[in-house]
DNA sequence: TTGTACGCGTTATCAC
DNA sequence: GTGATAACGCGTACAA
């Protein structure tokens, strides 16, 4: 690899004037710099930005740290982040946990060694001890839709406590009194606060809250879809549920197919998210429309805020949530 | 942050002898290698691979381009390349680039600028000229699931001539006789490849092959409903669609619904993938497997290999496709 | 078995 | 304007 050293050489001066003539010093008579710069390029000279790093105190990553990247809420996410990282030439190294809690942590500890910059965490629980530690270090971070109940960090996100209230006093309008809910994992704090909305919501239209209506899974569809069969060949059934999340609402279709449930006929069904297969012809879920895209854009731009010194605006950015009425939605049969 | 030298002054030693006990080095004794690392936990020590790296040369990252992550598709790919890479230590730099060829060069330069020590390509176009400049030089690289026809580089991928063919005989043997095609980017090798095989297989039968019924796109939904709304809206109209992918075949999906077009008994539909959402009750998409989680662990290892010195096996491994036949193909109407 | 000295490629800070 | 020097944190010949 061709370095600052062999272009020095090569223009005839100091490795420190070719520095100065790639970072575009003030310094430097116009005419030397045009000629370094153009004996760079015809060495292919590309900076080493290892060295620069070391030199700095800054590697130009960051990292990101999401459950699962196959979820497309979380690839638009992550499509949102890489846009406004890039953009200021940061990189970002990406990890997929896969909800697995120690994975995260050995992530985490990989990209604080790799010295990146800051971190945006998709992934964390409501009472992760670590994040505590994490706070405490000098590695800046920002939560992105999932949020921690113990510790007070930057966070942008949706309001879920609005959201869920959204899908279920939608079903309850329809005229539905038995409602389901299937969750994410019991310990992510999205989850919990769409069942928190859930419950509240029953309870204020005095509505019954059966034990054997609520479940939880991990936010995939397979697991949506054992939870749906569960809860729907139980001798009474819900006339609908509210998935907390879109691929979980698709794995419940496919539990009430085989269960030659009709959706919306029999069964009722509202997700969360609205990834882009949700509005699918023949699918067209009800849900709750998350701007995945931003959401990413906005931790990036927060975070990079964040590194270049200047002071957070705020602590918490909530986005308003958006219902989206399709045809999986009707009124309870009878 | 503490350092090295910090450790060693803690524990009395010279930071080589520090560096010798994180390195797990034979030449030390076992009871200092455990005191210093014992002291080095305490404090909190995290090794600078930054720094380490620019003695090593090397950066313990690879980078991966890809055109698309919000397609399951590539989704799966980087999980598959995630999995392998951390597995070994490595951290992974994701690119998206939307399809831009703009985009994917000032990756990669960007990529190299930061040492990646590998790149693992999964946006090439079939004539990049560019690719050549990168074979030129001396970072490692690997193709997966789009080939380059000028520069022999390490390809692993499907076979996508028979991938193609499978697709198309098989609403042969339904009993089509007019069958459209709706490619990808017209450069991009996997699509002129299942492009290719639709129009040998057409021949074979000798079946006609017109100039309407064959588009190209670029591989997302919303280019699929474009495309398949001109091809379905045209006076005489194919009863059989091989669309290049799944995604776009879900855009074709919604253009033939809103036609009025019913799914299989006015137009048969056929996919390529088989993301997880063509699987999805009521959507049932006929299409052609890809092992996606796979090729990108393969892609990744066979990286790795090469990053390790050894030789490559081979320069190009072809995985086999395999059709699933679901419900959205059936014999033509009438 | 451990310490010393140097180098990796870059930039900041002094000199000139 | 430009050059020399030190420093970033680490690994490794070489010396002890």
């Amino acid at each position: 690899m061709v370095t600052i050293k062999d272009v020095a050489q090569a223009a005839g001066v100091s490795p420190s004037t070719v520095s100065r003539a790639l970072n575009d010093s003030p310094l430097l008579r116009e005419e030397t710099k045009a000629r370094i710069l153009r004996i760079a390029a015809e060495l292919g000279y590309e900076r080493n930005e290892l060295a620069r790093g070391l030199v700095l105190g800054t590697s130009g990553a960051i990292g990101l740290v999401v459950p699962d990247i196959a979820n497309p809420f979380f690839a638009e996410l992550t499509r949102g982040v890489g846009e406004r990282a890039h953009a200021r030439g940061y990189g970002v190294v990406l990890c997929n946990t896969d909800g697995d809690l120690e994975r995260e942590r050995s992530y985490i500890r990989l990209l604080r060694r790799k010295r990146v910059d800051g971190l945006i965490l998709a992934t964390v629980t409501a009472d992760d001890p670590y994040l505590k530690l994490l706070a405490l270090s000098h590695t800046p971070f920002v939560l992105v839709s999932r949020r921690s109940q113990q510790v007070e960090a930057p966070y942008v996100g949706v309001d879920d406590l609005l959201g869920g209230k959204l899908a279920v006093e939608h079903l309850v309008e329809l005229g539905h009194r038995k409602i389901g809910f299937i969750g994410g994992p019991p310990d992510v704090r999205c989850s919990q606060e769409r069942f928190q909305a859930y419950q509240d919501t029953l309870r204020r239209h005095r509505l019954p809250l059966r034990k054997g209506w609520v479940k939880f899974s991990d936010f995939t569809q397979a697991a949506g879809y054992q939870a749906g069969r569960a809860m729907l060949a139980r001798k009474t059934r819900p006339t609908a549920i509210f998935a907390a999340n879109d691929v979980t609402a698709l794995g419940v279709l496919r539990a009430a197919e085989e269960l030659g449930l009709d959706i919306p006929e029999d069964l009722s069904l509202v997700g969360y998210d609205d990834i882009s297969f949700a509005g699918l012809p023949r699918i067209e879920l009800t849900t709750v429309a998350q701007p995945s895209f931003k959401l990413g854009q906005l931790a990036a731009d927060w975070l990079l805020r964040m590194l270049s010194g200047k002071p957070p605006r705020q602590s918490v950015k909530l986005l308003p949530p958006k219902l989206v009425v399709r045809e999986t939605t009707a009124p309870p049969p009878g």
